[in-house]
DNA sequence: TCCTAAAGGAGAACACTGTTCATGTCAAGT
DNA sequence: ACTTGACATGAACAGTGTTCTCCTTTAGGA
């Protein structure tokens, strides 16, 4: 009974090694070169296999850079979540908390451009759009939202600003609503989705190289960018 | 001297032709598929030309995507400045007016999604940077921006809500200051790049198809954040 | 313990791709 | 009339993704 269970596992422990093997050397050639230079044959190369061998562990190319970009969603995700637990844990004010987030993917972004253009760049023609993406999705935006949540809990987020929100654009928000948190105002929730906008925007403008010849100190920009939108959401 | 001139005029007329038909193919061929499955040979096969003919024409794959790329930023300044004109023309608040650049960008990003990736997605590895791109890029903000100088220039800009600007800020956003307006609060400049930055964060967020299962109604939520941004330049 | 079935890998092959080169073919200009 | 240049071709080369057949090794039940 244990000499079976065993030997299958052994079988697809070396199966694993492989595929997270072929996974990391992808993970190499789309860091240095992009998704679009990623070739099959090359990794095979570097694993000194035959093309072909791949088949036994990817459908192929398209399933491949799907793999990655589920990782690369898993990795972001991670990173998020690390850092709401850290800003949680800080002894700062909830406004201070709020960017910890925002900045933790910048870094995460600018370290690794390449794989943030997987998740929020041209979508690939193989594509992404499998539901598995949608959780790390999901835990991005908790990890974002979650400072938000704490203060308005903690009776700390300011409520005075009152932007009217449309029955249309209520209906419109009504998933957000219920994932991220039932009990806050939706104004509040349609705050929370534009910051979410306009901090993918700001880091695919710099990871993207669009503020070339326009802002000469992103890093400032972005402070300065996240400093406000916590101020729009109501933290203080 | 008419004969040798109208020669070779018919020749460089024939070629132009031959150019933009080529250019034409090339761009059916991405707004169907998109630039990843951009192929020389098979645009070849719809001119009934052989690959190597093209070569007359465009130095290669590259080069006749980057020539894509250039068309895409002059077709979207293009339709960015018409929304402009037309703008200044309405009989409407100057935060109705500012509206319209925005709402213009993300019709034409929304009719052609494959363009606007070209521009405002993934950088291709052949690549964009050449200046000549630059002269687009600004058209199109300087059109977005032009309502709220000229709210400004009639003295109806809100100036009230004085957000903090470091000198590090404020020395980062120079080239913008200096370009679009001089004699324009810095303050007012940060809020024109942030307003930039949700802008295109939002349309690409939705041409990328980021709000499946999050946003059920993508245009209700885009007319509310570009109020809510003009709003917070001041416009009224 | 042996034997069968499955899995992993290799290599050849096919249909593509971008790019280069030598060749041919016309029209323009001296 | 002749030469030069531009245009177009077809063959070729190196590279790609993918499929197929074949071989070896291993796992698990008879």
């Amino acid at each position: 009974m244990a000499t079976p269970r065993t030997a299958r596992s052994a079988r697809e422990r070396v199966r694993e090694e492989m595929t997270t093997e072929i996974l990391a050397v992808a993970r190499a050639h789309v860091a240095k070169e992009g998704a679009a230079a990623l070739s099959l044959r090359s990794v095979a190369r570097d694993l000194e296999l035959a093309p072909s061998a791949l088949y036994r562990y990817f459908d192929g190319r398209d399933a491949l850079l799907s793999a990655l970009i589920m990782a690369a969603y898993e990795a972001l995700a991670t990173e998020a979540e690390r850092a709401a637990d850290h800003a949680a844990r800080r002894e700062a004010s909830d406004a201070e908390r709020w960017r910890e987030v925002p900045r933790a993917m910048r870094k995460w972004a600018l370290g690794r451009p390449h794989e943030w253009g997987l998740i929020f760049g041209t979508p690939v023609p193989g594509y992404e759009a499998p539901p598995d993406t949608v959780e790390p999705y999901a835990r991005v935006a908790a990890a974002m939202v979650r400072p938000v949540v704490a203060a308005k809990e903690a009776g700390r987020l300011r409520m005075d600003q009152s932007r009217r929100v449309s029955d249309a654009l209520r209906d419109a928000v009504a998933p957000v609503t219920e994932a991220l948190f039932s009990d806050m105002p939706v104004e509040k929730v349609v705050l929370a989705l534009q910051a979410w906008t306009t901090v993918i925007g700001v880091i695919s403008l710099e990871v993207f190289g669009h503020w070339r010849n326009t802002i000469l100190d992103p890093g400032a920009f972005f402070e300065a960018t996240i400093r406000d939108v916590g101020e729009e959401i109501g933290l203080i």
